[in-house]
RNA sequence: GCCUGGGUGGCGAAAUCGGUAGACGCGCCAGACUCAAAAUCUGGUAUGGGCAACCAUGUGAGAGUUCGAGUCUCUCCCCAGGCACCA
């Protein structure tokens, strides 16, 4: 190897290296030996045909560091990944190139895994995950059938979100703003009866969890803002002259004399009894006019509102006051009971609806100052008393709602009552290239489970795959696969033809990396307790609704089932900010997308590595700007002059307390994770240990070495085991310790203010007496210029820093 | 509309238990090496004024607290992300 850094022949030495060694990866006998086990996870990538994306390399960038970081601690560091291979994602792909899925999938594997290497992450190629390996998916259908049994897996036909483009049911979390996640077409409402996972009784502990998992407060609050919480009370109102009685959902239940009128969402089982005879053509016209809308159309916000009369009456139960009911598109069959009591006076959707169709807007909340029959200009949702409500006058709010409540509930029709947005989690999807669900549909029996035994439920192979809008999977199209008798009768039956959601594969995957040795099962028990819950997880924040989401629900319903033992799967999780390029998003149609292998073959990785975490702060939005590579890049050229070049010998007390210093701050720094200051700090300490071109002492070098392997784990090793190191840096060597005592110099500069103005600074002891570094700030020659003539009326010292002198 | 982040040189950013604003790096300028260029190395680089010493201004805007505010308080504005007719 030459004198001059080439970080190709470096890169390449040392992975070969590291595989031959077998550095970074466990057999299973010492998985089950580790003393000191730190579970490192880094969420596994869907391997596109693009290629490995550089934002992910951000994201395995910083995970890395982290476990390399806690290598060299001491700790016994397994670090998977693997291939999430099945999906829609994948298999639009497919349709888009015109071909098979089975075919992509292993080339696209291959590739990944040659730049996964290339990169230089600590991955234990032992045990991986690939989702679409029957001895994977297989246990994907076996957790299916553990819900089942714990009564968490429902069938029901109900209202699902269907694209019409991707032509499958989606969850409620894989459509964004009404548009399909994948393609973002608009999306239908359609109804089909379809697998649910029952994600919804775990809303409660799904958020009362969060206060005490060690996780990004941003994903944290967007989990807490999807699932929803919020307390009010449901209330019965009587319609008028029938038997039936409508259940509502409120959230102000103090607001309701200043109810005027009822709303029911337009597919409210009820809607059709209560129309009456002369309403009849209006609501069923205005139904079918709904149903056609798609979820972009409904969910627009600025729209004007529409609605019809039923009518029919309902009676208010706190004064009796008869109400008509409406059917409106702005109250959602999804949430509460589907049905709602207007408060125009006090909620800004109904003030709209009211000053559209000309209702009564009554006022019974007033805010201090105003009085009961001050107008309302618009819907009050402020604080404030009750007015116009009877003997509830003059309550707060808050007291109000607790004494209406209480007041309807001894008359039996109201509850307090608590509300999720969080829906059931539909799991099926009318698609090709998924796990099949593991359900048999009898003539007889109805649906009935696979037998455990018969699993896996091998995925057929079909050369057209293409869904149709029929709502019936293309798996259907395998008759030899698909007509198969009952298990439990023997009878005529077919297998459930839909597959699951992708996210039901990448809800568990992190439960099977310690146990990919076991055939027999999904979780070897041993091992799961010793390496799960994840000691670390880092990604992108973009899954805190989605995988993040189900990850936990999945754990929490294994845990009850007694299938493991911690009901959280992530103990700290860190979301690593979006990668964007020159102030825009990276996209291909921008064409401003960075392929990691153009830059390693011209930097090499360690250089691309050092570069995404030198960015900016490693959790916020990072800007790549293609140009600024040059400055890491010429860091680790003068790093290997530099370590090429060192003599023996002590080091030089200035360089040694710069050592120290920079010890400890990226000692402090390195495992939360400020990686670009942690880098900053090296990169200083490395301008003084070749200050005025000295030649720098191994000793002041070595330590540099190691602090910087995990950022630049190949040159690192390559410069460690040139100053005369065996063994390998991450066999052998330790984090480097700090002294605290050598971080100290004995003098310090100070700033000397005149009243609070920056006028001179002074060079004293750092131990000098507080009178003598007030007399040294006064000798100071432009101090004393700005002291002249005047009062000294006050001193601040603050020791090491400044020193204030106030005059008047 | 609600919930998160964030706003500091030409650019990416540092510094927030209140204490020298701009560390580190990019870019730019000058110099060295070279026939020349690239690469590399050295020095400079917030803005305005001044030969300089220095002076004034400066962390989205405005007010406040303080000896002292990028940092704390109040009122706004803007950008990014999430949620959104959720009653």
């Amino acid at each position: 190897m030459s004198e001059r850094y080439d970080p190709q022949a470096v890169e390449t030495k040392w992975q070969a290296q590291w595989e031959r060694r077998g550095t970074n990866s466990w057999t299973e006998a010492a998985l089950r030996n580790a003393k000191d086990p730190y579970y490192n996870l880094m969420m596994f990538p869907y391997p596109s045909a693009e290629g490995l994306h550089i934002g992910n390399l951000y994201a395995y960038t910083g995970a890395d560091v982290n476990g390399r970081y806690w290598r060299l601690m001491g700790k016994d560091v397994f670090e998977p990944i693997g291939f999430d291979a099945f999906g829609i994602h994948s298999e639009n792909y497919a349709l888009k190139v015109d071909k098979n899925p089975n075919d992509l999938i292993p080339a696209n594997i291959a590739n990944f895994t040659r730049v996964l290497k290339r990169f230089g992450g600590m991955y234990d190629w032992n045990h991986t995950v690939n989702s679409t390996s029957p001895d994977y998916y297989r246990w994907t259908q076996w957790i299916f059938l553990k819900l089942m049994q714990a009564g968490l897996v429902e069938r029901r036909e109900a209202p699902v979100n269907w694209c019409p483009s991707c032509k499958t049911v989606l969850a409620n979390e894989q459509v964004i703003a009404g548009l399909c996640e994948r393609c973002e077409s608009p999306v239908e409402q359609r109804e089909l009866p379809q697998w649910f996972f029952r994600i919804t009784d775990y809303a409660p502990r799904l958020l009362a969890n969060l206060d005490h998992i060690d996780w990004s407060d941003v994903t944290k609050k967007a989990q807490a803002n999807w699932i929803g919480r919020s307390d009010g009370a449901e209330v019965d109102f009587a319609v008028k002259g029938r038997e039936e009685t409508i259940r509502i959902f409120t959230t102000r239940p103090d607001t309701l004399f200043g109810a005027t009128y009822m709303v029911l969402a337009p597919e409210h089982p009820l809607v059709e009894t209560l129309a009456t005879p002369e309403q009849r053509d209006a609501v069923g016209s205005y139904r079918e006019s709904v149903a056609k809308q798609d979820l972009v159309e409904r969910q627009k916000v600025d729209k004007n509102k529409t609605g019809v009369l039923t009518g029919s009456y309902c009676v208010n139960p706190v004064n009796g006051a008869e109400i008509p009911v409406w059917i409106a598109d702005y109250v959602l069959m999804g949430y509460g009971t589907g049905a709602i009591m207007a408060v125009p006076g006090h909620d800004s959707r109904d003030f709209e609806f009211a000053s559209a169709f000309d209702l009564p807007i009554l006022r019974v909340i007033a805010a201090p100052g105003e009085e009961a029959d001050t107008p309302l200009a618009e819907a009050f949702v402020g604080d404030g008393t009750l007015v116009n409500s009877g003997e509830f006058d003059g309550l707060t709010v808050a007291d109000g709602k607790r004494a209406i409540v209480e007041s309807l509930a001894a008359r039996g029709v109201a509850e307090a009552q608590v509300n999720y947005r969080l829906h059931d989690w539909c799991v099926s999807r009318q698609r090709y290239w998924g796990p099949p669900i593991p359900v048999i549909h009898c003539q007889r029996c109805g649906p009935v489970p696979v037998p455990e035994e018969d699993l896996p439920v091998e995925h057929p192979h079909l050369d057209d795959f293409r869904p149709d809008d029929s709502g019936v999977s293309p798996l259907a199209r395998a008759k030899d696969w698909y007509e198969t008798p009952c298990p439990r009768c023997d009878g005529p039956a077919h297998r459930d033809a839909d597959v699951t959601d992708n996210f039901l594969c990448s809800g568990w995957y992190f439960l099977r990396y310690p146990s990919t040795d076991r055939e027999d099962m999904a979780l070897d028990p041993q091992l799961t307790r010793k390496w799960l819950p994840v000691d670390c997880y880092i990604g992108g924040n973009e899954h805190a609704v989605l995988h993040l989401m189900y990850a936990r629900f999945l754990t929490m319903a294994l845990s009850d089932m007694g299938e493991i033992e911690f009901d959280e799967p992530f103990t700290r999780f860190r979301a690593n900010g979006l990668l964007i390029r020159d102030g825009r998003k990276m996209s291909k149609s921008r064409g401003n997308v960075i392929v990691p292998d153009s830059i390693i073959d011209r930097y090499g990785a360690d250089t691309m590595r050092l570069y995404l975490l030198f960015l900016g702060p490693y959790e916020q939005v990072a800007d790549y700007q293609s140009r600024g590579i040059q400055g890491p890049h010429g860091f680790l050229n003068r790093l290997w002059q530099c370590a090429v070049e060192a003599v023996a010998g002590d080091p030089d007390p200035t360089v040694e307390r710069a050592l120290h210093r920079t010890i400890k701050q990226v000692s402090e720094q390195v495992p939360t994770l400020q990686f670009n200051t942690a880098i900053a700090a090296m990169m200083e300490y490395l301008n003084v240990a070749r200050a005025g071109g000295r030649k720098a002492r191994k000793a002041e070098v070595e330590p540099l070495l190691v602090m910087l392997a995990p950022f630049a784990p190949h040159i690192a090793e390559e410069l460690y085991s040139r100053l005369g190191n065996d063994g390998g840096l991450f066999e052998t060597a330790r984090w480097p310790r700090y002294d605290e005592a050598k971080t100290a110099a004995d003098t310090a500069e100070m700033a000397v203010q005149v009243n609070g103005k920056v006028r001179g600074r002074i060079t004293v002891a750092v131990d000098l007496a507080e009178a003598d570094v007030i007399a040294a700030a006064k000798a100071n020659e432009n101090v004393a210029r700005h002291l002249d003539g005047k009062q000294l009326r006050k001193t601040i010292v603050v020791p090491g820093r400044l020193v204030n002198l106030v005059v008047g």
